[in-house]
DNA sequence: CTGAAAGCGCTAACAT
DNA sequence: ATGTTAGCGCTTTCAG
């Protein structure tokens, strides 16, 4: 076994406690004792066991990070960023992926739940009534999904969507479509709203089309649909990207016969030819964002009253999107 | 406080070791009395605690994955793998990125340690030696890189890499470039030893060039070194694309004045104009590999023999490769 | 087959 | 300022 405790203790000639008091509340200990203490700890190669500790404090220092898919490029920067925020907090995390199931999701809150502090819902694919329901079982912080009286950090697509449509109307396009996420998709919902509201603004035509896989293959098959508009708001990159390719199987050139506007900015885009004219989601802020509201909200148990978080999110335009054809 | 062994013991009139054993020793008990527990248990929804339970067993059924960057598309695919294929053994795992820094890979294996049962470490940055050091502390696996005595997946570029070098030699090219990427990497060692090798045997000449971060931006500064040849393998696929884009501002044609291989298979190389020739590497398999290979690790405690799994690549072509220029 | 009791490593009153 | 004691939730001998 390794060096535990006791093992100070004895070598120290103080008592356990005392030695547990070093690490947990130095100011209560002899400043001499502390230090010596701590120089045969460190000699011992002592290390406190965390899950020991959270078996009497309550507190286990880690988070639970649960994604729809780890590989989709949304969701590394948030993972990268919510984790060394985690970490700079003292806490280590759990990451998941649920393959987009449900069943999944509600599995892995129940099997974590009791070894984490926290969980961080990174745009679920669950009911809300299930969200509420597992809630009594661990404090969630949600991100990308509305849930009443859950803290929650929205990245506001609605914004950058209505700038999406006014950059394409600026554009001369008068029929858009938009290309839908997966059904129970708060984002997905968003841009629909907005993009519609937008729309009638601007009295253009909308037509939304979906449900669609948020994946490249989503986009492609989604190339035969869009026909008769001129520009394409894709729920993703991926999609804009995989609709590209579809678009360009069929003859069509992008940006000069369809525009193709994405969302997430994410890496494949900024490196694709075209370059995509995207809405940037601050993923890495949301990620420490929702960490942070999250140890908030752990450290207020119960009494903490639910946050909202909205980050704004803009258009970035390359070159993906151009003039309407005549 | 949720609902405990003792609650399930209390309410269905027996002793919390039998519970227990229904748990974990299910044929240790009579089965008309595990049915009622296991019914009684399910009812107040109880769910067994795994720190208490790590706390006496010693295996607290948690994995540790470190990588050096979560957001570089090498590693999402195979954190996905490692983590799903953990979940299949009903294990949990930790992910850490220690921002390519060796330093904080330390402490991190240092505060998960006592945390998990063992931990992967993906293309560490440490030294050997570091690695020889720490392995008292926790049971490792190492993913691309070798260390003595340690168990390891190899995913096998040298392979990719000769097989690269046969098919631009088969194109025409006679003077190729390699583009390697960060000193201390493994791989780029290996692919630097296989293409020198490989273009021996094929009496071409290969300009070793780097060497250049792992990036897109190296890519595109390496853009001026490569004057002189006509085909260049890069160390990943993002320095490839970073190149093409060079190459492309200088006025040169991918692939009809200079070829371009890339390593990875990932995503952004998946979806560029051209598609990106490049070496796949099977990083979900070395996910699930390395979760295998580290649980057996785990369970045969020191007694096990380092095992070194070597994983084949192969080389993808797709479009940013062709015949020489006359 | 089941109960009793000890203990995993640590913290948290409570004493001293 | 430090020691004592009692657990946290669970598993594991050892009896019965």
């Amino acid at each position: 076994m390794a060096v535990t405790i006791r093992d100070v203790a004895k070598a120290s000639g103080v008592h356990v406690s005392t030695v547990s008091r070093t690490f947990s509340a130095p100011h209560l200990v002899n400043a001499e004792t502390r230090t010596r203490v701590l120089a045969i700890a460190e000699g011992l190669g002592y290390r406190p066991n965390r899950a020991a500790r959270a078996l009497t404090t309550g507190r286990t220092h880690n988070l639970g990070l649960i994604v729809a898919d780890i590989a989709n490029p949304f969701f590394p920067p948030l993972i990268k960023a919510a984790q060394a925020q985690a970490r700079e907090r003292d806490y280590h995390v759990f990451v998941a992926d649920t393959d987009e199931d449900p069943l999944m999701e509600q599995e892995l809150i129940e099997t974590l739940s009791k070894q984490v502090d926290g969980v961080l819902l990174c745009s679920p694919r669950l009911s809300n009534r299930m969200i509420e329901k597992l809630r009594a079982e661990v404090p969630f912080v949600v991100v990308n999904r509305r849930v009443k009286g859950l803290t929650t950090v929205l990245m506001d697509v609605g914004q950058g969507a209505r700038a999406a449509i006014g950059h394409l109307v600026s554009l001369g396009h008068r029929r858009i479509a938009l290309l839908t996420g997966p059904d129970g998709s708060w984002t997905s919902e968003e841009m629909r709203t907005a993009a519609a509201s937008a729309a009638g603004d601007f009295d253009v035509e909308l037509s939304v089309l979906g449900p669609n896989e948020p994946t490249e293959q989503g986009g492609i098959a989604a190339a035969d649909k869009v026909a008769g508009s001129t520009a394409v708001l894709c729920y993703n990159d991926l999609v804009a990207l995989g609709l590209i390719e579809g678009l360009t199987d069929r003859g069509l050139k992008v940006p000069d016969d369809v525009s193709v506007v994405g969302v997430d900015d994410s890496l494949p885009g900024r490196l694709n030819k075209p370059k995509l004219t995207t809405i940037t989601m601050p993923t890495a802020a949301a990620g420490r964002m929702a960490v942070d509201l999250l140890l908030a909200a752990v450290g207020a148990g119960e009494s903490g009253t639910p946050t909202l978080a909205r980050l704004e999110t803009s258009l970035v335009i390359r070159e993906s999107t151009g003039a309407a054809p005549a």
